[in-house]
DNA sequence: CGGATTCTTGAGAGCTGTCAATCGTTGTGG
DNA sequence: CCACAACGATTGACAGCTCTCAAGAATCCG
């Protein structure tokens, strides 16, 4: 008489989502690698244990549109239908733990924490979804790129760093947020000249003046662009 | 020995995620009327019986993101939180059933059938979320229109009509698309005076060439707008 | 080192936003 | 029932932002 089913149930027990696979062997995948496509039929679900991925889709005339970028802890393939909705592919060296969708489903519905957790997961991807609607609706380029560099600021626990990892191409980060890469560098350029931000090292930037740059994201476009490159 | 939970679980069977609601009393929401604000807390679900709804969310300073519209079937805040993550406000004269979001926990967590159906919800308006993403991304206001309108042409099996109902104001079309009401307005006389929609009667459309739309809506920028206001 | 790729910068055009006036509908009160 | 106010929709003129096209700079990689 077990009021502890953790206790009888054996390996069948895990403690959350990323338990479930943590046994799975390591998968690399090089930049630019995709993991699959949209229109595949979904047979794995994956979790991203190293790297940064993106996720896109495809218009018809050869648009690109990039609807997230993943990193480790998160989830591929959560939103389980027939086929994949995106494209997935690598931006830097990745590594990936792969579960069978059938055993993950199996797993996930004999445990309630764990159909909980996977829940939780997808509200957060739904969340994300709107977000990236919000993002782009409405918003200046300043605006949207400020919210980028925000976004991309947050480390896993929702803090904030001053110092971003942008291993991204500027393609990728205009087709996030729906303008050119021309309008990507310039604006960029814009901040930096501005003394917001710094960017000492290719593919990394750091914010000077985060205050700043979240009025910006807020669209306030009053001050803050007030030169700081005084004296010159 | 029963086989079939059906029979031995009496009025805990609900053969799909509607049948739950369907006792529940109907409440009536006058236009213009809110269900819930965002950011309060998530205590009900709601099925949408009659009616047209928007769900939206607000920036800082004032500006209107319209995050979707909702039609008959449709649920509110199955994206399950800690509290309601957009505003959902009537649009035409509305009824709804509500259910106590801990008791629906409850009865769909003992029901696999209903777990399902639930999930594949969140799934949908995951999709729904991430459509309009695509929607907004880099696309032109003829575009976005025309895609607009094929999404309100639909119904609820997928099919396509026609005759589109609009009750919505320019207002909310424009927060829904991320544009302006002048643009909207001048977009919907370019598509009438091209002849491919007509609007006989307020808050209705006509669509009079389904398939060139359906170009518009790709982004065929080429003919399609040839008039066939010919004779004149 | 040289070619390829990515990023930056510039000039000009086009689309959409802004501001403003007019039109049409709805609803209210005399 | 009509006049008028209030509101939403349409249309116009103009400006500004972002896109397009193009050239040059920087970086990567063999």
């Amino acid at each position: 008489m077990s009021l502890h089913p953790v206790a009888i149930q054996g390996r069948e027990r895990e403690s959350d989502l990323s338990s479930v696979f943590s046994l799975q062997p390591l998968e690399r995948f090089a930049p630019g690698q995709p993991v699959f496509w949209e229109g595949d039929e979904a047979r794995h679900i994956f979790e991203v244990g190293d790297g940064m991925l993106r996720a896109l889709r495809m218009l018809a005339d050869g648009r690109r549109i990039i609807v997230g970028f993943l990193r480790p802890g998160d989830l591929l393939g959560v939103s389980l239908r027939e086929r994949y909705i995106y494209t997935v592919e690598a931006i830097t060296p990745v590594e990936l733990r792969r579960f069978s969708r059938w055993r993950f489903e199996d797993v996930v519905a004999r445990q309630p924490h764990l159909r909980e957790q996977l829940f939780s997961r997808l509200c957060d991807e739904m969340t994300a979804a709107q977000d990236q609607t919000v993002l782009l609706s409405r918003r200046s380029a300043d605006e949207k790129l400020a919210n980028f560099l925000l976004m991309m600021a947050q480390d896993r626990h929702g803090d904030r760093t001053p110092v971003i990892d942008l291993p991204m191409a500027r393609l990728d980060i205009a087709d996030y947020l729906g303008m050119t890469i021309e309008t990507v560098s310039r604006t960029i350029t814009k901040l930096a000249s501005s003394g917001i931000i710094a960017s000492p090292v290719k593919r990394s930037i750091i914010v000077l003046k985060m205050q700043a740059l979240q009025s910006i994201a807020e669209g306030d476009d009053n001050d803050h662009w007030a030169a700081p490159v005084a004296f010159r």
